[in-house]
DNA sequence: TTTATATATTGATAACTATAAATATGTATC
DNA sequence: GATACATATTTATAGTTATCAATATATAAA
């Protein structure tokens, strides 16, 4: 699959974003991570995988514990460009004009 | 749903990134945008529909055809941020350190 | 007012996805 | 090496999604 859309498929799940935000201060192991997700342990660990597959999150052990941290800094620029900015979502930013 | 997650969910899938980055210079009528998907005519009117309802793009009439331009343009900053930058993303861009 | 054109909607289907409970694996400690 | 702990994997299931063919709607032209 393509790059982008990869990146973007493995964050449009609320459970995903979620992990993502969370991860955005800094690397935590999952036993912090699972909680604040409220979600069971077994999709927790599913969805890490899915977004360490899609080189979006990396993973290290330490003793028992494993510990996520975001991989590909890209997925920050991605959230920081869909912060709510009252009104001037509407004008262009980036593109060319229509004709 | 929250803002943020439903325009990710409206990228997460090919046919709608193709629309939206076709779009990206300008709008194009349905005419134009359903061979370049290559989909049917109802399954791009279909996906057409998601990305209006998402506040992607919006919609205009003009005759018998229908004209479809970006409307939220976070969505390019997005797509700028994704471009594939050698290396690069594996560094950290906006994101504080971990510890 | 019939016909052609452009797009939307409906209905059916196959594929995919998120979720949780139960179980397995790996690591440290006793 | 038995036990406890942290995380991954398996299995099952319910819900969602993308797709297309067929049909409907709306507009313009003849």
């Amino acid at each position: 699959m393509e790059e982008r859309l990869k990146i973007l498929k493995a964050l449009s799940d609320g459970t995903r974003l979620r992990i993502v935000e969370f991860l955005l201060d800094g690397e935590k192991c999952v036993c912090k991570i699972v909680p604040h997700t409220k979600r069971a342990q077994s999709t927790v660990s599913i969805q890490l995988g899915k977004l360490e597959d899609a080189g979006v999150l990396e993973s290290r052990r330490d003793g028992k514990k494993i510990f996520y941290k975001i991989k590909d800094y890209r997925v920050c620029d991605v959230l920081k460009a869909l912060e709510y900015t009252k009104g001037k979502n509407l004008k262009k930013s980036c593109c060319v004009g229509e004709k």
